[in-house]
RNA sequence: GGCAGGUUGCCCGAGUGGCCAAAGGGAUCUGACUGUAAAUCAGACGGCAACGCCUUCAGAGGUUCGAAUCCUCUACCUGCCA
């Protein structure tokens, strides 16, 4: 944990952080002669960044604790471009929009790093050095290092070879690779990291740099996390796992982190927090012999949601997830603590005016997507009110067992809970 | 520019006048088993005031008692020839 010079590239190695890198033996030799700066960079693509994102931020945190100095680069500029992935060319956002989220992902990434100090982190904004830059200058200076024969030969570009690509996708590691250049010549960077999805343009970037200025800089490519069956992860039902709380509520957060598979937690733990390495061993020893405890799934939740959303959230997010996952009687549970952990994991207020039956509370409750979704969870037995499965589709709400005169405990499947408030 | 083929539900992909809300696979959801895990097995999987009705098979129009299926135009994609 207080690794610090090049040590630090152990513990990344140990976390399982590092699939890919340049020179491994010279960058810690330079790492052991003193703090160097390393950048890494984030697209504004989406108001908020999701767990994919996090683990770039968390490594480069990593960075930080052992001495280096990091350059967060949000691209103002990058991400009017877009770059290219296999399923198809990127739907382009108004300047407005990403201006709006660069800000966004600005205030979002500064609160993982120490923004003071002697290793005190830099936000950047690529739009700074492209804005200016005439296209004249940048096919000279930048396009001229670039061969399109091997330009074509990437992956990503090849496969979209058929199905179209834009030239402004096309070109988007001529900007990724100025980035690169533009820091090492501001600020003396010698380290790009990023997801391996990344790895090609991260290393054109350490071409450029080697080409133009005659310098070797080095690069590290995280893993591509999955999940046990090799897809990819950070997406449950509902969609992706966003870190702004408005986009995903901390419960639901920490309820992503909860369902963890047993095959995958021990990564997820090395690579997504910062408990000590021997710790996570004795966690997992513990962990194999009674898997049905989920410590393991208990401390990652707690762990991550903590780096993310604060202490705060992870009592209330425990304390709900406890409350409606336990054994016990909900209806044994005060009143407060009920309401709080319903509120915590989403509630939904009805009127006894309306006669809100359960087909009604299940939909408004955004738990199913129609009324015949709805019915078909009930007839499938797959739909419960105060944990018991319920028959009938059309019973009324205001003959169910309320709890404390007014409240509902409506679940779907295993894992879809909501809270019910009936009003009179 | 010419010729040929294609565009089907979340994705892939059958279907070429009625038996088609549309085969099959994947994804997803639910149940059983269990631990808010995985694997396995089973079921579901357009919507609704629901043994019926409504809206879907790129878009618009047409033929027909009846179309995803035939015709016309439009858009996009693919291959072959210039």
């Amino acid at each position: 944990m207080t690794a610090t010079g090049g040590a630090v590239l152990d513990d990344l190695q140990a976390r399982g952080l590092i699939a890919h890198s340049t020179d491994l033996d010279a960058l810690r030799a330079q790492m052991d002669e003193g703090p160097i700066t390393y950048y890494v960079g984030f697209d504004p693509t989406a108001p908020s960044l999701h767990v994919g994102n996090l683990l770039q931020i968390l490594t480069a945190r990593r960075l930080q604790l052992a001495g280096h100095r990091p350059l967060l680069l949000v691209g103002g500029s990058t991400g009017l471009i877009g770059d290219p992935k296999e399923a198809g060319e990127r739907v382009m956002n108004t300047k407005e929009t990403v201006g709006d989220w660069v800000e966004r992902i600005r205030g979002q990434v500064s609160r993982f790093v120490d923004l003071d100090g002697p290793s005190a982190a830099t936000l950047v904004n690529n739009l700074d050095w492209t804005q200016g830059l005439s296209t004249i200058d940048f096919l000279r200076d930048i396009g001229k290092h670039f061969p399109v024969n091997r330009m074509l030969a990437r992956d990503v570009v090849s496969s979209r070879l058929e199905s179209g690509i834009s030239y402004t996708e096309f070109s988007y590691v001529l900007l990724q690779s100025l980035d690169y250049l533009e820091l090492h010549r501001r600020h003396g960077c010698v380290l790009q990291t990023g997801g391996s999805d990344q790895w090609g343009n991260i290393t054109a970037g350490v071409e450029l740099v080697r080409r133009s200025e005659g310098a070797k800089v080095h690069a590290l490519a995280t893993p591509l996390i999955t999940k046990a069956d090799g897809t990819k992860f950070g997406k449950t039902e509902s969609g992706t796992v966003w870190l702004d709380p408005a986009l995903m509520s901390p419960y639901a957060f920490y309820q992503s982190w909860i369902q963890a598979e047993d095959a995958k937690v021990g990564e997820y733990l090395k690579q997504f927090t910062f408990v000590p390495l021997d710790e996570i061993d004795a966690l997992l020893v513990e962990h194999v012999e009674k898997p049905g405890l989920r410590l393991a799934q208990r401390r990652l939740a707690a762990e991550v949601t903590a780096l993310v959303h604060g202490s705060q959230e992870v009592a209330a997010a425990e304390l709900a997830s406890t409350a409606l996952f336990g054994r016990g009687d909900l209806a044994e549970l005060p009143e407060s603590t009920l309401a709080a952990a319903l509120r915590e994991a989403g509630a939904v207020d009805l009127a006894v005016a309306d006669a809100p039956t359960l087909t009604d509370a299940l939909v408004a409750a955004g738990l199913v997507d129609s009324r015949s979704a709805a019915r078909r969870a009930v007839s499938e037995g797959g739909a419960y009110v105060n944990n018991v499965r319920a028959e009938d589709p059309e019973l009324l709400l205001a003959d169910a067992p309320l709890l404390h005169g007014s409240w509902l405990v409506l679940r779907k499947g295993k894992r879809g809970i909501s809270g019910v408030f009936l009003n009179r």
